[in-house]
DNA sequence: TTTTGTGCAAAACCTTTGCAAGCTA
DNA sequence: TAGCTTGCAAAGGTTTTGCACAAAA
C-alpha cells in the first residue's frame, strides 16, 4: 500500500480506506465509524479519527463543511467536483465547473495568494422539493 | 427594529446585531460572546448560541465553514463576497469575483436545482508565508 | 397579563489525548 | 527488536436544553 508514504498499513487503515473508496456518497466520522466495526467490531472510534487526519494530511480524501452539519470525508477524485445542497431535503448533488481555473487566476492576482485548491458551495432547492413543497421564489 | 419580523427585540439581540455589524472580520460564537460581555455582563453564552441561530435564520447573518476551525459569522451585505484561506497562517481574506453568475446557471441546467446562493472558498498560501517559510510549490 | 426570551447549570455531542498493550517493518 | 498504532477510558471543547425568573408586547 504505497499511497500511505512510510506508514504503516495496518488492517484498520486499509478497511477504512476500502469503505471510503466504495462509498457512493459523503461520510462523516460515525458512519464510517459504523461501516467499519460491521466488519471489524474491535475497532475503535479514536482509530477513525486518527486515520481520517492522516488521510487527509497524505492528500487521499477530503474534508467537506456541509450546511449546519459536522465534517464529511470522501475520497480526492481525478475531477474537481463541488456540491450543492437542497435546503429542503439536505440531499447534497455534486456537480462539474470549468469555469473554476480562470476563478483562481484572478484570485490569484487579486489577494497574491499562491492558490492550491478551490470549492464551491451552493444551496438551493432540487426539484423535487419544489414540486412537493411548491418553494418557486425564496 | 423591523428586521427580527415579529420576534422580540431585547436589549441582548439589539447588543449582538450591533456587534457584528461593526466587526470587521468574521466572528465565532466564543469571540462574539467575549465582545458582548464586555459591554454586558450578565450576557449568557446560550443567548448569543440562541441569537446567533434566530439571526441566521432571518437571514441577517451568513455562517461559514472554514478549514479546520467551527463556525463563523458575518452580516450578510449587498456584494457578494468569498474567501480565501492560509494555510501558513490561518489568515482568510476576501475576494469578489465576477464568474459566479454565470456558474449558477449552468449548475442550475445541470442539477435541475434553483440555485439561491452561492460560495467559493479557496485554500493557498499567502505571500507573506511564502517568503517567511519559503514556500513554492506544494 | 400572556407569551417569549434569558441566565444558569447540566447535558449532549463531537473530537482529541494518555497510556499500556499489540502489531508492523 | 524498536517504534509506530491501537483500544479504552477519560478529558476537552463547542453547542444545546430544561427550568424558573425576567422582560416585551
Amino acid at each position: 500500500m504505497q499511497e500511505l508514504k512510510g506508514q504503516r498499513t495496518t488492517s484498520q487503515r486499509r478497511l477504512l480506506l476500502d469503505i471510503l473508496r466504495h462509498a457512493e456518497g459523503h461520510l462523516d466520522a460515525d458512519e464510517l465509524y459504523r461501516l467499519a466495526k460491521a466488519r471489524e467490531p474491535r475497532l475503535s472510534l479514536s482509530t477513525v479519527y486518527r486515520s481520517l487526519r492522516l488521510f487527509k494530511e497524505l492528500g487521499l480524501i477530503e474534508e467537506r463543511h456541509f450546511a449546519e452539519e459536522h465534517h464529511h470525508y470522501e475520497v480526492r477524485g481525478e475531477t474537481e467536483h463541488h456540491h450543492v445542497i437542497c435546503l429542503g431535503c439536505g440531499r447534497v448533488v455534486e456537480f462539474e465547473c470549468a469555469g473554476t481555473g480562470k476563478m483562481k487566476e484572478d484570485v490569484s492576482k487579486q489577494t497574491g495568494f499562491q492558490i492550491l485548491g478551490a470549492k464551491v458551495y451552493m444551496e438551493g432547492y432540487c426539484e423535487r422539493c419544489r414540486e412537493e413543497r411548491g418553494y418557486f421564489e425564496h
